[in-house]
DNA sequence: ATTACGCTGTGATTTCTGTCACATTGTAAA
DNA sequence: TTTACAATGTGACAGAAATCACAGCGTAAT
């Protein structure tokens, strides 16, 4: 596939640009792009799969901040980028993935001189700080069942696939919960027939 | 005070487009600036004073989210500004503050015709991102011990006091925990030798 | 088929937080 | 001073969620 359909709005200069500079690199599931606390060279630009942002403490929790996919690119990788600042969050694969890399030191003249990429950018920005807001809600506001909701109408929206394909102790990770909170809100969910509940797998009723 | 020395990096031309078409605006403790859901007509810059951006949802429920002191900028109205979006905070006055208003129909012009502009607003940008995140991070590793200190550590740093002089129902409001709750932490925290309680009044011991 | 291991179900218990009820105290207004 | 009210202290209880313990069940490897 060809990367230029994600991106349709960037201008011809800005397009021979990447082409010239960016370097095109695949991940496997699983792979780690960035780590708490590393320096950042690169913005990514995800083409294909679905990157996993987080973040992480010292005593080993997790928090999933939200995914990227196809034609969405990363707002701390650029931010940070912008100043070459150590990372504050964790980006792993979670499907192999085609990630398009753009070096930071071309960051700051391609905002000077595409306005599409300009446009890009504040739009990313944006994105992610209102995904970060209802993240912040859920958490201030809401008990774990409706987060547990949340969770799931949002792994469908965002893989297309109408069935959440991992285990009760992923999702409890990713909610900085536990494994058996999480297997008894499902089973609640289940009985109130909002899904169904098999190996390694929920189906969403509806 | 001229507010120019907030911004010494500004350059003559960013200084006179803001002369000529900002307009300053004072507010009373307690005014407020911009609501959930309302239209942004102009991104606000901090002069003097404190300005809360809190977090509110439908149950009446609230959440701090940080403060702006004075040379900083609200990044959720730059963003909202440059697509005319509707609100997603709320932003009160905890002070006497005066406020520099821009023009949303400026901010675009502004970010091509000047560099140190491009460069507040991306500074803010990150500024902003880093403190949500330390937000997230509160509320889903911490427990509410550990929240309330935070909450007190930065509430000195922003307002140079060295006392909280706040009620605990308005700590409580502002965490969405409970009153109780807080002046049994805080109690706690007493005995612990961390502060001393007053009425409205909490004192930090280092 | 047998084994091993990861996934899921479920009870019991504890901790943290929110809620209700009510007492006490400090301060400002009458 | 007396009154009124807001702020604080505290016990009792309820509910959410974490933790511990262990049982049953699928599936993949042997």
């Amino acid at each position: 596939m060809n990367w230029k359909e994600l991106f349709p709005q960037f201008e011809a200069g800005l397009i021979n640009a990447i082409e010239k500079e960016a370097v095109q690199r695949s991940f496997n599931a699983g792979d780690v792009l960035m780590r708490t606390g590393q320096y950042i060279k690169s913005t990514a630009l995800v083409l294909e799969g679905r990157v996993k942002i987080y973040r992480e403490n010292q005593e080993g929790g997790e928090f999933l901040m939200y995914y990227l996919g196809p034609g969405q690119a990363c707002a701390v990788s650029m931010i940070c980028a912008l100043q070459s600042h150590t990372s504050e969050i964790m980006a792993v694969a979670e499907e192999d993935s085609e990630v398009l890399m753009i070096p930071v030191q071309l960051m700051d003249d391609m905002m000077n001189k595409y306005k599409t990429w300009y446009q890009f950018v504040i739009q990313t920005y944006r994105n992610r700080f209102d995904e970060i807001l209802s993240v912040v809600d859920n958490i201030a506001f809401r008990n774990m069942d409706e987060r547990l909701e949340f969770y799931l109408k949002r792994y469908v929206e965002k893989t297309g696939k109408k069935s959440v394909e991992i285990s009760h102790q992923q999702i409890a990770d990713d909610l900085n919960s536990s494994r058996e909170v999480i297997s008894r809100l499902l089973k609640k969910m289940e009985q109130r027939n909002l899904v169904k509940l098999h190996r390694n797998m929920i189906e969403l009723v509806q």
